[in-house]
DNA sequence: TTTTGTAATATTGTATACAATTCTGGATTG
DNA sequence: CAATCCAGAATTGTATACAATATTACAAAA
């Protein structure tokens, strides 16, 4: 039986996250938990839990007298978290390229980037699902090249927070000028992250692999500027302060 | 009033981490939550607050069927506990280069330095408490280095695993050989790493960063040559598989 | 008018009770 | 003898009840 029945505390995950991203608690007031459990139709047991995570996660914060509040975050944590990301991402290529990768691993990377190259070359110009199907996959194994849980631990958690996954601007395309460009460059970078790996330059693949994630930095910079119209349609976009 | 009375929460957190660092729940088995809350005195519900909260330190981990077990390490992982230690902080210590510190922050850290230099010049050789204590405040003061709560939270999080922390081999230096030469060898980092910040010098910074890590990884692997007479020494040794 | 104290209220932190699974052991069957 | 099934026991997941703490509103005093 594939569909387990979720437990409360998923469903408080799912639904608390879902609520903070959207913006609607956002200001620092204290989330209440009596009204939140009961939003979302379940215990406060449950639900204290799912707080708990989204703390650990960075999505929330506590507050010293008791309970917690939406995290806010600045432009500048956005951009550390993107830098972080590369740099972790970066790492796993680094040491994917010194120790070596399942020869497996590496057949399915590249059969990823094939597929992307045909998300790339459809009809109507792009496939994008696809595309973002694709280049999350890709990601997803570069974190598993190095055979190592504490990289991929971590390179999971940096893409907890907001804005800071590698498909955190895939979702906004209409706002990026130049998207499809933008696409087919970050298509060339994965493939010279493969290539460097591959061929076991851990500097090259670390600094591309940096390099590739500044694009979402690019990304971030073009949406603030068209950012009011889209606070509401970027999940997680509402946590930062537009100082 | 400077001592306010511990949550349970607290208790718990500390009594169940102490435990599991301990070795006496290794092996797999299944910890019992009615068990471990009489051990310590509390109720379940801090208790399972707790275990959540080590799950995500990485000291737990889940059992699918319910309740989590004591995590188990490979030398692999500790080594790249290590590894990845050193790329964040090295990360951190390049960043404070390229976009500048602030100079009492600086200051502060020179000082750190002087009495780290105090505590090898000690009249018996070495102030052995004192170092350890500056020691760690040096790595404290340049995770706060960059201003950014998201590189300094990430560098806190990887000290959280075992062995991983950079004051984690400096209980046990009589096992280490040259010890006294070691701990020398890496003040001598610390004042390049110093220097390189304060001169902007991000590439610099961040390579003897990471090279400073590896310190660890050299302790680590002396460790693991007199294994067993530790285990029970070290915290958070009893959790590596010995292979 | 502002500040301070205080009681009432509301909210979180903790313990316990209940429900739903999972585990264990042994009997049964092939 | 091995494998399977089933009941009973034990354990976790969830809800609720209770205790401790923080917040609020209002009154009194400077």
């Amino acid at each position: 039986m594939p569909s387990r029945s979720l437990s409360q505390l998923d469903r408080a995950l799912r639904g608390l996250r879902s609520l903070v991203l959207s913006g609607e608690y956002v200001g620092g007031q204290r989330l209440s938990e009596v009204a939140m459990a009961a939003q979302l139709g379940l215990s406060r047991t449950p639900l204290r839990q799912a707080m708990d995570r989204l703390v650990a996660e960075g999505l929330l914060e506590r507050i010293e007298t008791g309970g917690c509040r939406v995290a806010s975050f600045t432009k500048d944590d956005i951009s550390d978290a993107i830098e972080m990301r590369g740099v972790i991402e970066g790492t796993a290529a680094r040491l994917a390229a010194e120790r070596g990768v399942d020869a497996a691993l590496l057949a399915q990377a590249g059969a990823i980037l094939d597929r992307i190259d045909q998300a790339l070359a459809a009809p109507d110009g792009l496939d994008f699902d696809r595309y973002v199907t694709q280049n999350a996959a890709f990601h997803d194994l570069l974190a598993k090249f190095p055979n190592s849980p504490i990289v991929a631990r971590e390179i999971q958690r940096m893409s907890l927070l907001p804005l800071a996954s590698p498909s955190a601007f895939l979702s906004d395309q209409a706002m990026i000028p130049d998207f499809q460009e933008s696409l087919r460059y970050a298509q060339r970078q994965h493939r010279a992250i493969l290539e460097a790996v591959t061929a076991g330059e851990g500097a090259r693949a670390e600094a591309l692999t940096r390099e590739h994630a500044r694009l979402a930095l690019i990304n971030f910079n073009h949406l603030n500027k068209s950012r009011p119209m889209l606070t509401r349609n970027v999940p997680g976009l509402a946590l930062v302060a537009s100082d």
